[in-house]
RNA sequence: GCCGAAGUGGCGGAAUUGGCAGACGCGCGGGAUUCAAAAUCCCGUCCCCGCAAGGGGGUGAGGGUUCGAUUCCCUCCUUCGGCACCA
């Protein structure tokens, strides 16, 4: 790999290379996790602050705990009597064990047990691609089981509204931005409480984006999961529900949403009361609803919502219009703004008035609130893999608890481990056995809990000397190491600030290193208010995770003031992939392309198999092992040589373009690569050059050439920054190049061809050449001369060009001058007779259309 | 199903803000050079009619706005990418 990036002249500068598996580094991906273990999001600041800090304010009772465990700002309740607020509990009420939950539940890394895709024989959870549609692993066909499994996670929705508006700071291609707004998936409605017939103190909290249709709500959904799915069932429904509930939780999520799109669900029998009218609805379960959006609990106004409407009229539920759409549209189905029908006081509002004064409204008679949601869910951080990153965590070996480690235990290296695959099973409902259990030394120590709540460890006796002391007073404990370890996507976090300095051993970056490189210069118009990295180039499938991610790794970082920028990544461009033909035979195996001919053009091109003369089909795909249609960087070096290949792929088209390689193409730019060098060289190595000046044409083409040339290369357009270079070539062609224009091209062409112009460079300097010709200023044009001096215009009647006329650029600017010469002119002329000019259109500089009848 | 992007010669692609469609390269045809070939160089090459001059058509399809549309608007088709019943 480096030895390829080497060979192709790319400007790498190793003395920064990094590896995110070394210990030198991972060692920093865990004092990251510590920060983002160690901090809570604080709403008021709208930011991530130590948790030390959340700590501090509860003791002193600034911030209190309601009922469901959140915090509560003691000062924004106006009815606190005498320090006591009703429904809110102060710090030092709490148990031990309820303080622990209270902080546990804000911290931005927290274990949660989550519903995964658990395979037993494997040991391991699977993606949601790697479990078929039969509910089996694609690897070995293992069955799968959907299953809660207590896992890491990264309360990354903290960050939902953030992430979402810092857009606005970056400059990113606009469908990559509106990638990651709808998966963020802001939006704006309102929670609504359901009370549940015949037991009133329960409540059924339901999430609606339209609360102007609750008119309309006839019946309600709950996902099979809901917690009060038990409650409302009835006895007659029992058997059914309980059917229901088991075989969605054995679906996966692909099963429960691929393909099928018939609705399924199951009455619970109970009854919910509509808050606005006091109408009874029934409470149905059904898999489209899902626990882990909104609140797992929707209200079905099947009248104009389209997945409602089809589940009412398979099951025959009740249908109410509450929104008039406009003439002549049917209301069934109806999903747009309209006027408020059948909705009591309500009438006559139109849509968006409409919700906001119930809502007020619901808000005022406390059956509910203005919310807003997200689709973004939080990340699951924990791999049952040995490749990855351990957890700078512990367990109480007695208590279980959970504590960190402190930072002067970094870094945690993974053990050696003789057997590094996962633990396999056939017991369903057996715990995950990941493979670092294994290193049993490793996992288990002994230590003791600093006044900060971390943990150090005391290395116990051995061969090397004696055992480590722990310091008077303290208590020494049992611990077992975290057995999972990271994602991937942990170490490519942040890789890019590791680069500023990456060999500090101190700290993750030096902050005045960090601020040289990420903070946007004063006065640099390109950067944007975001600040981060000039220019990250990648690709598109990294459009929501990898990049969603990164940024909300930094933000956080940002928010504990470890680095400067609100943004990581300030310009992003998506390169496209090179793709190439992959040719299969009739059974659908990949023939190799090398064994491929290619027969006559076009439509009726045929593609024959060279070994058996066998007859196959083209596709295009990425290139690749897979599809046998790879082609080596370093065969077309060896060949062509390096430049060739670099100039090859620089023109095969846009960056961001997907493009197919076509070996047959790259003669081209070798043709040119070695007219360029025989323009300036002769056959016995002396130079062509003449330090005769060359003619005002050739001066002209230049500065025009040097123009294009500097413009495409700032905006990544190589393909057509060659092209401009080769036609200045072309035009070379004639006679001896003069040294005015030679110089000039090599420089050009330096970026795209280093190693030839490196060469040439030398030898057109001779004894004055100081240095290397990447260190050389960059070509400047004068403007005056990138214009030509005469012009031709072209001269339409009604839309067609007719004739073309040639006059002094000067000229060719004056609309009056134009207008006369295009009449002049003798075709012209010749086109009008007889018809009448009704309109000249006259653009300076560029045409004259003439409109006659 | 929803969201996004793209469709231009035989091929990859170019065309600034609505102003000469097809730059540049490949391929192909013809020629020069050569004993011959490779390599190299020159000329031609969007399609149709025409010996030519010239004329007509043409940027996925259909419509619209405009003096003028590859470019802007509407409808449809195809391909690619992302997401998966998101309330």
């Amino acid at each position: 790999m480096r030895a390829q990036m080497q060979r192709q002249g790319l400007g790498y500068d190793w003395d920064r290379e990094i590896a995110t598996t070394d210990v030198a580094y991972y060692c920093w991906t865990q004092w990251i996790f510590l920060q983002l273990y160690n901090s809570w999001y604080d709403r008021t600041a709208d930011a991530a602050r130590p948790i030390a800090e959340l700590v501090h304010k509860l003791e002193n009772d600034v911030l209190l705990v309601d009922p469901e465990g959140e915090i509560a700002s003691r000062s924004a309740l106006p009815e606190a009597i005498g320090g006591v607020t009703p429904g809110l509990t102060k710090w030092h009420e709490l148990t031990r064990e309820q303080q622990r939950a209270v902080i546990d539940n804000q911290r931005l890394a927290y274990i949660d047990e989550v519903p995964v895709n658990w395979c037993p024989a494997l040991g391991t959870v699977l993606a949601n691609e790697e479990v078929t549609n039969e509910g089996r692993s694609e690897r070995g066909n293992h069955p799968v089981y959907r299953r809660p499994l207590r896992q890491w996670m990264m309360r990354i929705t903290k960050y939902a509204d953030r992430l979402e508006r810092d857009l606005a700071l970056v400059e990113w291609p606009e469908p990559i931005k509106l990638m990651q707004r709808n998966w963020i998936g802001r939006s704006e409605g309102a929670e609504v409480d359901f009370e549940v017939a015949g037991a009133e103190d329960e409540v059924i909290r339901v999430y609606t984006t339209r609360p102007d249709t609750l008119f309309g709500a006839t019946y309600m959904v709950l996902a099979p999961e809901h917690e009060l799915v038990g409650l409302v069932t009835t006895d007659t429904q029992r058997s059914a529900v309980r059917a229901y509930v088991e075989q969605a939780l054995h679906k996966t999520d692909l099963d429960r949403t691929a393909d099928t799109k018939e609705k399924t669900g199951v009455f619970t029998g109970g009854y919910a009361i509509n808050p606005v009218n006091g109408e009874r609805i029934p409470i149905w379960i059904a898999d489209y609803v899902l626990m882990g959006y909104g609140t797992g609990a929707i209200m079905a106004v099947p009248a104009h919502d389209t997945r409602d409407l089809e589940f009412a009229r398979k099951f025959d539920l009740p249908i109410v219009e509450v929104v008039q759409p406009p003439v002549g549209v049917d209301w069934r189905g109806y999903v747009g703004d309209g006027v408020a029908v059948n909705s009591g006081e309500f009438n006559g509002l139109t849509t968006p008035e409409f919700k906001k004064r119930i809502t007020e409204w619901l808000e005022a008679q406390g059956l509910g609130k203005g919310a807003v949601n997200y689709k973004l869910r939080d990340w699951l951080f924990s791999r049952q893999r040995y490749w990855g990153e351990p957890f700078p965590i512990v367990h109480d070996a007695a208590t279980g608890d959970v504590y960190p480690l402190d930072a002067s235990e970094l870094p945690v290296e993974l053990p050696a481990i003789a057997d590094y695959r996962p633990q396999a099973g056939d017991d369903p409902e057996a715990p995950p056995a990941p493979p670092l259990g294994r290193a049993t030394e490793w996992v288990n120590v002994r230590g003791y809990v600093t006044d900060g709540g971390s943990v150090i460890t005391i290395k116990p006796a051995s061969r090397g000397g004696p055992g480590q002391a722990a310091p008077g007073g303290v208590e020494v404990r049992e611990f077992r190491r975290e057995l999972n370890t990271m994602p991937q996507w942990a170490g490519s976090c942040w890789y890019y600030l590791r680069y500023l300095d990456n060999a500090n051993d101190r700290k993750l970056v030096a902050p005045e290193i960090e601020r040289y490189w990420m903070l946007p210069a004063k006065g640099d118009r390109r950067q944007a208010a975001g600040g981060g990295v000039d220019l990250y180039v990648g690709g598109a499938e990294h459009a929501v995770l990898h990049l969603l991610y990164a940024r909300f790794w930094h933000k956080v970082l940002f928010d504990l003031g470890h680095v400067s920028t609100p943004e990581p990544f300030g310009r992003l461009v998506n390169q496209g992939y090179i793709q190439a033909y992959a040719y299969q035979d009739a059974r659908g195996m990949y023939v190799p392309v090398d064994d491929v001919d290619e027969r006559s053009e076009g439509k009726d091109a045929k593609y024959i198999r060279k070994s058996t003369g066998e007859e196959l089909t083209r596709g295009l795909g990425k290139m690749g092992k897979s599809l046998k249609n790879a082609v080596a960087p370093d065969d077309i070096c060896h060949q062509y040589g390096t430049d060739t290949l670099r100039a090859y792929e620089m023109y095969m088209g846009p960056l961001e373009a997907s493009k197919p390689w076509s070996t047959r193409d790259i003669i081209g730019l070798h043709r040119f690569c070695q007219q360029v060098w025989r323009r300036f060289v002769a056959e016995d190595g002396s130079l062509k050059v003449t330090n005769e000046p060359p003619d005002e044409p050739l001066r002209r083409l230049l500065h025009k050439t040097i123009k294009r040339v500097t413009s495409d290369m700032e905006n990544l357009r190589f393909n057509t920054a060659i092209a401009a270079l080769i036609e200045l070539n072309n035009a070379l062609k004639a006679d001896r190049p003069a040294r005015q224009i030679a110089e000039p091209f090599v420089l050009l062409l330096s970026p795209i061809a280093p190693h030839l112009t490196e060469e040439l460079w030398q030898r057109l300097r001779g004894d004055a050449w100081t240095h290397s010709v990447s260190a050389e200023a960059w070509p400047a044009y004068d403007e005056a001369l990138t214009v030509e001096a005469e012009v031709e215009v072209p001269v339409q009647v009604n839309g067609k060009v007719r004739s073309r006329i040639t006059l002094p650029a000067d000229a060719a600017k004056d609309e009056t001058q134009l207008h006369e010469a295009a009449l002049a002119d003798e075709k012209i002329a010749r086109e009008l007779a007889g018809k009448t000019v009704r309109k000249v259109v006259c653009i300076p500089g560029r045409m004259v259309n003439i409109v006659a009848s």
